[in-house]
DNA sequence: TTGAAAGCGATACCAG
DNA sequence: CTGGTATCGCTTTCAA
């Protein structure tokens, strides 16, 4: 039996600083924080006794006495696909747990695919109102410039799902969709049984999450199932109806279909589309995103993989990083990492 | 644009309580945590004060004016194994971090499938210097006893990785290892081409997760792929010399297995195996934990996918879990529920 | 430029 | 049984 150490019980606190460096709390507190009116010398002896205790600031205490309140906002596209409205609802429901622990979440939902109303949102956040945003949305010029006007401001950002790799010093909540892409491409290949075609559905041109999926899932294909042939995408813009509509024809023009990839939203008109066409043996379909239909389908055996993000996991994490970031806190990296997750009807976790 | 509500910022105090109820603070602060000494009606008046406000504690502040400190110990088996070892790493990892969350862990190894040193070190604990106990060790009736009679003492016991579902108002942080059985199964039967038998290495007859896992595959393969035979296992004990020796007179009896099952620890010595005895046309590798070991071997292709359980995640929650009952507070089931993880070398997380 | 003292929300000790 | 009050670690006026 082994014990392991647990290192000093006692922390050193500000008054231990204030004590050893020979000052008095306010100055400690200035020193702390930055704030401005003390002497280079002073802040020297109070900074060599911070070092010396090993001092590391109990943030509760501090947010006690600062009465500080964490308001955060969600930026999300105004649509009703299923992945959107799991991300609502699992923002819904942090609001409530996250409510004694000083934090506020709120969600606003601008068109899809237009950059300006996300400029506007971003332009108006007021930092006296706004600590944090999390922000789901494409990656243009414009969005960018205004994200950084807020940081600028003051405000925290992260990208969340869709990253906006062109924004300086970001953080990104969310996994890598090219590799999301490849592992699709490879649980295809290894699912497919003889030869035929693989029909891939898509988003939107202009969403960077759905072409990264679909670069990863191409390159997989290419290296290692070279005998299965991707036919040309369709585009649902995330739209049920739409893709109900589309499938038909591209049924006819390829026969001999044998995967779909299902890469971006719109699930349920892929469902219905399935159900209605009749039984396709040895069909296999890999689709994004654990949702309610998606769900069922995988339960039922007409999907037969789910590549998915927690939604949970992704405004938990989004609330952790913007607030760590609105403290210059440091944060857990690997408790932050958003898994691909793969669902099988048998690890599909319940309700 | 629509904003969502975000409910009353300002929260009620004990300082509202008091003066709603019309009695001192000290009063309240007693109905508050049940302590003796206040009459029937002083104790109804509080309460009708308490959902009248809505009141909701201040964790941290009371944390704050009690000095509290958590201090839990983790109970794991004194093996050498790739997943244990991660698994203390985890927990050290996790230890620097919660130090500044007033949380300290340390960790005890017990030899492994000894119950009874489990019970003693149990039976020693004081709850004075000990909140909680995650404790990973097998079920039986002597440990279930000990884990209830830490329990009354006051004392917070969660199961690790390994349920103990005999004991009474327990908490389990660990996934199903029945269902992860399954995974393992349905992704054999899909990975596999042509016929063949299915070799299964377990570990010890008893851990209740080993069995699990094992009744979960040769459920599956028994329903759905009947074509593939499954061998008769062999047992590992989670050493990777013992199934380095044990392996080449396995595949000596059967020449034609297609499919391997690791259901254990002890994959570095499969993996040398598989490294010594040539290329392995064809052949299918399910093991279990993302280890460093596993995690190359996934990369090279040696094995074909890994299903695991994150440590760090099971490391955190078990922290999360013992907090919360130690302090007889709610938690977050959804957050505390341990996945499934499936990684393909795809969407293995770097590093 | 610096310090003293009053709180933040909750607990705990000591009287009465 | 009940109330007053110091305290926890930190922030924040208000003076000096």
């Amino acid at each position: 039996m082994s014990d392991r150490d647990t290192s000093l019980l006692k922390k050193p606190t500000v008054n231990d600083i204030a004590r050893v460096a020979g000052v008095s709390l306010a100055t400690v507190d200035r020193v702390l924080n930055m704030r401005p009116g003390v002497r280079r010398v002073t802040i020297d002896k109070v900074n060599d006794a911070i070092v010396q205790l090993g001092y590391v600031r109990d943030t509760a205490a501090a947010n006690l006495a600062r009465k500080r309140f964490y308001r955060l906002l969600f930026v999300l596209p105004e649509t009703t696909n299923e992945f959107v409205l799991a991300l609502q609802e699992a923002i819904t429901e942090q609001s409530g747990k996250q409510h004694d622990q000083r934090t506020t979440l709120a969600a606003v939902s601008v068109p899809p695919f237009d950059p300006q109303s996300i400029v506007d949102v971003l332009d108006r956040l007021d930092p006296q109102s706004t600590d944090g945003v999390a922000l789901f949305g494409p990656e243009t010029p414009s969005v960018r410039d205004a994200v950084n006007r807020a940081r600028s401001r003051g405000i925290a950002v992260v990208a969340l799902v869709s990253d906006l790799p062109s924004s300086d010093r970001h953080h990104f909540v969310g996994f890598d969709n090219i590799a999301a892409g490849r592992t699709a491409a490879s649980l295809m290949g290894r699912f497919v049984r003889g030869p035929g075609r693989i029909l891939v559905i898509t988003g939107s041109r202009l969403a960077r999450d759905h072409l990264e999926r679909r670069t990863g899932f191409d390159a997989v294909m290419r290296e290692e199932f070279p005998d299965l042939e991707v036919v040309a995408s369709i585009e649902g813009r995330d739209d049920p109806e739409l893709i109900l509509n589309m499938l038909p024809g591209v049924f006819d023009a390829y026969p001999d279909i044998c995967g779909i990839y299902s890469s971006a939203a719109g699930n349920p008109g892929l469902i219905r589309f399935l159900e209605a066409s009749g039984p396709h043996e040895g069909l296999v379909v890999v689709a994004h995103e654990l949702t309610t239909a998606s769900r069922a389908a995988l339960a039922s055996g007409l999907f037969d993989a789910i590549i998915s993000q927690d939604t949970g996991h992704l405004v938990r994490s989004a609330v952790r990083l913007l607030k760590a970031t609105a403290d210059q806190a440091p944060f857990d990296q690997t408790q932050e990492r958003i898994r691909i997750d793969i669902y099988l009807r048998e690890n599909m976790p319940a309700v």
